[in-house]
DNA sequence: TACTGTGAAAGAATTCACAGCC
DNA sequence: GGCTGTGAATTCTTTCACAGTA
């Protein structure tokens, strides 16, 4: 029932009434992946962006504090991060780059491709489906759909639009693993329920609603006012503290 | 220096070497504010949204429950949020949907717009100055500007694009509170020196770079593949669970 | 020497559970 | 009876600081 927000992160889901989260979210899984922690997971895609950069400037090892400033974090947190996937810098010297590059890819399931689905061909349905760093992470937007039939046909980069009835179809035919949602907020708990019905299990979602799903699918969920409302919140308290700081006469350090 | 992820929050900002955060954070700002959690803010984004909706129902008093639901939370955490507004429900009722959200619209200093420059007229420039979400939250897109000569002059629905180099001027002279970066990686950092240059405090980075600015500035980040690879984690762990359960014979709960 | 990896301490956020009020 | 508001308990995350090692 529950869905994850893009600005928290937490196990799978809990049932409406909030009895029974994480069905074993918390116990390892023998093969590699240790129980990484939620926030430590969503650092990691940053960390790695980070080392494509230094791997194509041909840069060979980097310390924990370079790697850090980088991705602005402070050291310590990233050395903890790394050291959850039992990780492997070299004592005195530090990271192999192109190396921890592959062990944090592996441990984010990015050593294979993953074929998405993106559902509605609007303007952020264009700018998603020209997304560059999808392809470079080895996402492949496979399917475009839309409900509108005027939309039908036309062609996006590589994609054809497709119709919203054609989804069940062509997200098993394709076996798309992940879905975005890309459509006005009406839409949006329909097509999700669509995608998952085709057996899709991870949803991004960008329309401005709360989808419910059951517990087995995972939805992350990109909300651009959210994030406007935050700033706002900061713009309003420093005002508030501007105010303050005038009445005493105090300058807050710059 | 620090950069603010969209997967997390914390406070104001913190130097290179991991010093220091939070100037004055966790004090509380006298008029009405009082110190409200990161995470309780951006959630409070959420009710606002739920509520918006409610209002528009004419539904009149909504219970923790209730709300809860609709958000995607437990009603023990809403409750808790809303507690940091010195919030007023009725014991036995609920809440009073209308005061309940003036309260937080006031708490997220949404009370005044505020005026956003967006920087980058591509794809996503124009699926974000499209955007109602914006509109209805307070947020007017005020200017947009591109680097490149050819998409100057153009329209993008009540704005005309302009030329990167009227940026500061007209930052000051239109009172810019929020800037939004939607330009390639190469040009964002440059892009947002310009905007802090301009007196532009608070900053919205879809480009995927971690950008450095000084303490007095806040970022804040959406990074789409970011969100893509948190999804792909999952997909993987539930492969991995999948394959132990089939080994093991016992079947995971549905 | 310069750096990693990690226990142990500190700090946030979440959840529980119940007192208090309508 | 039903529901809010909140201390106290719990769990998750970050930070510290240092032992250990190439």
């Amino acid at each position: 029932m529950t869905e994850r927000s893009a600005t928290r992160g937490m196990a799978h889901a809990s049932s409406t009434d909030g009895t029974l989260a994480r069905t074993a979210a918390t116990d390892r899984v023998s093969d590699d992946a240790r129980s990484v922690p939620e926030a430590t997971v969503a650092r990691l895609a940053l960390y790695l962006r980070v080392l494509t950069t230094l791997v194509e400037a041909k840069t060979a090892t980097v310390s924990s504090e370079e790697l850090a400033a980088a991705a602005g974090v402070g050291s310590a947190k990233l050395r903890k991060d790394l050291s959850f996937l039992g990780s492997n810098g070299t004592r005195g010297v530090g990271y192999d780059v192109s190396r921890l590059a592959s062990r944090i890819e592996h441990a984010l399931g990015l050593n294979h491709r993953h074929r998405v689905a993106l559902v509605g061909a609007g303007n952020l349905g264009h700018a998603l489906a020209g997304y560059d760093g999808f392809a470079e992470r080895g996402f492949t937007v496979t399917a475009l759909f839309d409900n509108d039939h005027a939309r039908v046909g036309e062609r996006v980069g590589e994609l054809v639009v497709r119709h919203l009835d054609e989804l069940d179809r062509v997200c098993v035919e394709l076996d798309i693993s992940i879905g975005v949602v890309a459509t006005p907020a009406a839409a949006a708990q329909s097509v999700c329920d669509r995608l998952v019905a085709s057996g899709v299990r991870c949803i991004l979602n960008f329309a401005p609603i709360v989808l419910q799903v059951p517990d087995t699918v995972d939805v992350r969920k990109v909300d651009l006012a959210v994030e406007m409302q935050v700033l706002s919140f900061h713009v309003a308290r420093r005002a508030a503290k501007q105010v303050r700081t005038t009445q005493n006469g105090t300058v807050v350090v710059p």
